[in-house]
DNA sequence: CTGGATCCCTTGGGATACTG
DNA sequence: CAGTATCCCAAGGGATCCAG
């Protein structure tokens, strides 16, 4: 527990994972995007509960804080997530999926689902025609 | 399977529908992308049969045949697609997908059916901060 | 008909630095 | 902590022209 049982009770909230976008995880190429680089990641951090800026930024690794901060506003923008400020010292504000953000879970888990099915077929298929285009004479 | 007394026999496919990306179309303003710009719609192009390159221009409306030729390439490189060509005059190309890229279509349908459902939504409320961004004052 | 070759422009997005 | 402000770069993708 990391905290009070005041505020929102975030508290019980697991930290989030920060490998769950590792460029290594599988996941990480997957061919499938919602809208734009990092809406679909966010949608994924937000989707066990609200969460702060900073929060996002320790799984969303290598995002910087201006394309994080376009990011938010945009799917605020499109009603995916609210932002709410405290008017606290320091500042704290959290972020949350609306009921519209939320729809957006089931896609993520079938592009998910696909990535772990065919996404090795593919990769696979790919490193065939490099191995081509690097002009290497073919396996024995 | 609809067979061939000459060639591939796609004379009984049905011609593709121009407006099927038309930009006015819902769908075309789908939030989720496969890769780039245009594969989903290359698949989409392409569920109904093997479809040639200036077929796929059609519905595809203002894709340069750079673009597409780029599309076509990368995604029979990473095993979606297989092309075809046959040696004759004048010259012709069939674009096929392949098991693998048939394992899209579901994909495809998941975010066709959300944004049936859910684009709307969106897209009022993108309007909304639209609105408010114009300094308009709030409707009456 | 099927593209390849060029040119070019917009835009996403990364790095860095700086405020309330 | 939660951003904003600049600068900058690579890449996607469009236009146009050309070739097999």
């Amino acid at each position: 527990m990391t905290d009070a049982t005041d505020r929102t009770d975030r508290s019980r909230l697991a930290p989030l994972d920060p490998d769950m976008f590792d460029p290594l995880c599988p996941s990480s190429e997957m061919p499938f995007r919602v809208g734009d680089k990092w809406t679909g990641m966010v949608v994924r951090c937000l989707e066990g509960g609200p969460r702060r800026f900073t929060e996002l930024r320790v799984p969303l690794r290598g995002v910087t804080p201006k394309v994080l901060s376009e990011t938010l506003r945009a799917m605020e923008r499109d009603g995916l997530l609210t932002r709410t400020p405290y008017d606290e010292n320091p500042p704290r504000v959290e972020y949350a999926l609306t009921p519209l953000g939320r729809t957006l879970i089931p896609l993520l888990d079938a592009a998910r689902a696909w990535s772990e099915i065919h996404l090795p077929h593919l990769l696979a298929a790919r490193r065939v025609h490099e191995r081509h285009a690097s002009g290497a004479a073919p396996v024995a």
